[in-house]
DNA sequence: GTTCTTTCTTGACACTCGTTCAGGAATGTC
DNA sequence: GACATTCCTGAACGAGTGTCAAGAAAGAAC
C-alpha cells in the first residue's frame, strides 16, 4: 500500500461520467508513461521533447496531450509510477526475509539489480528532484516520493535491527541521506565508466548496515 | 590550494601572445561568471538562456560567447568557481579552530550561513550534478568538484576526531554521502517553505558529528 | 594622428520546443 | 444499419533557443 500511496493521483482533467469497471483511460496513461520512461531515462528532463518521446512509440506526439495536461504532468506521473514499483520490490524483501542474513542478502541483491538494470530511471529521478528545487510544479510529487523512499529505507533497517534484537542507531532522515548519497555516488560513477561502482556500493552497504543497526 | 585545484582550467580558446602580468581576460571571465551565477541560481541550467543571463548584466549576450566557448563551459566555470570559494571557507575554519567545540561551532556556523544565504547557488550545483548523469561534458567537472567536497568534509571530521583524540568511524565516501544527503534534504525543504529546515539540519549534524568522530 | 588589436554590440539564421486544434479514424451503443 | 462518443493524427503557430558573423567602439602602440 505504501507503493500505491505515491502511485495514484493525477486523475483525468474533467472526468465526468467515466465508468470505473475497466479504466481504459488509466491503463493507457500507464502505457504511455512506461513508453515515455525509456526516452526520459536516456535524455533527462530538459533534453527530452514530447516529439522525441513519441518517436520511440507507436503513437503520435498529440496523444500525450490528450492523456496528460502538459509535459510536467507526464514526467511526474512517470517517475511516481516507477518509484512506486521500486518501493514495492524492497518491501517484498522485508516481508519475506526471516533472518538478518537473509534480509541483508535480499537487500543487497535488489540494490545491485536496480542500479545495474535501471540506472537510467534513477538518473531521471535525481534529475527531477533537482528540477524540483527550481520549479514549484514538481515539489509536491518529489517530496512524496522522497518521503516514501525514506520510509522504505527505515523499514528495511528497522527490520534488520529487530532481527538482531537491536534498534537503529541513527535517525530516519540521516539513514536515508546516507544510503541515498551512496547510491547517487555509485550511479554517477557507473555512468562515468567505473565498472567497480556497483560492487563498491554493495561492499560499503554491507559494512555499514551492521554499524547502524 | 585545494580551492584552486578545482578553480583553474578552462583557458582561453586560442591564447597566442597574451601577456600574463594582469590577466584581464581571466578577470573578465570571473566577472561574467559571477554575474551569470545570479541568474543561473534563480532559474537552473535548463531554463536559463544566455540572453536572460545577459539581461541581468551590463553586457550583451554576445560577450558570453566571446569569453566562453559555449553555454556548457560557462556553467561549468561558474559552478567550479563558486564551489572553490566554498571549500576555501570551510578550510579556513579547520585551520583556525583550536578545540573540538570551536571546530563544531565554526562548522555549524558556516553551514548555516551558506544554506541560508546561498541556497540558489547550491541548487544550481545539484542541478549540474544531475545533468552530469546525462551529459558527458559535465562529468569531469562534476567529479572534480564532488571529490573536492568529499575531501573537505573528511578534513573537517578528521580534525574533529583528532581534537578529541579519536579517529573517524566511517569511510570518506560514506561520510560525504551522509552530510551531502542531509544538506540536500534541508535545501529542498527550505525551498518548499519549511522555515525549520536549516535549524533541523544543524541539530542533526550537531548530534551526528560526535558519533562519527 | 594613424594603425592594429582587443573587446563588445547587434541582428540574423536555423532550429526546436510545447501547445493547440480541425478533422479523420476507431470504437461503442442502440 | 446509424448515430454518438472516444481516441488519435498531423499540420500549424508563436515563442524561444544557441550560435555566429559583420562591424562599431575602445584601447594600445607607434
Amino acid at each position: 500500500m505504501t507503493s500505491q500511496a505515491i502511485a495514484l493521483s493525477g486523475a483525468r482533467p474533467a472526468a465526468k461520467g467515466r465508468r470505473a469497471p475497466v479504466d481504459k483511460f488509466g491503463a493507457r496513461r500507464i502505457e504511455l508513461a512506461e513508453a515515455a520512461l525509456a526516452t526520459l531515462g536516456e535524455l533527462g528532463y530538459a533534453r527530452t521533447s514530447l516529439r522525441e518521446i513519441a518517436e520511440n512509440t507507436k503513437f503520435s506526439h498529440g496523444v500525450f496531450h490528450y492523456y496528460f495536461a502538459d509535459k510536467n504532468e507526464l514526467i511526474c506521473f512517470c517517475v511516481r509510477h516507477y518509484k512506486a514499483k521500486c518501493v514495492a520490490r524492497y518491501d517484498e524483501v522485508v516481508a519475506t526475509a526471516r533472518t538478518r542474513e537473509a534480509l541483508m542478502a535480499g537487500f543487497l541483491e535488489k540494490l545491485g539489480e536496480t542500479i545495474r538494470d535501471e540506472a537510467p530511471m534513477h538518473r531521471l529521478w535525481y534529475d527531477l528532484r533537482a528540477q524540483a528545487l527550481f520549479e514549484d510544479a514538481f515539489r509536491q510529487d518529489v517530496a512524496a516520493i522522497d518521503k516514501s523512499l525514506e520510509a522504505m529505507v527505515w523499514r528495511i533497517v528497522s527490520r534488520f535491527a529487530e532481527l538482531g534484537g537491536k534498534r537503529p542507531a541513527i535517525s530516519p532522515p540521516a539513514l536515508y541521506a546516507l544510503f541515498d548519497g551512496l547510491f547517487q555516488k555509485a550511479l554517477f560513477e557507473r555512468f562515468a565508466g567505473n565498472a567497480e561502482a556497483v560492487a563498491d556500493l554493495l561492499a560499503e552497504v554491507r559494512r555499514l548496515l551492521p554499524t547502524v543497526a
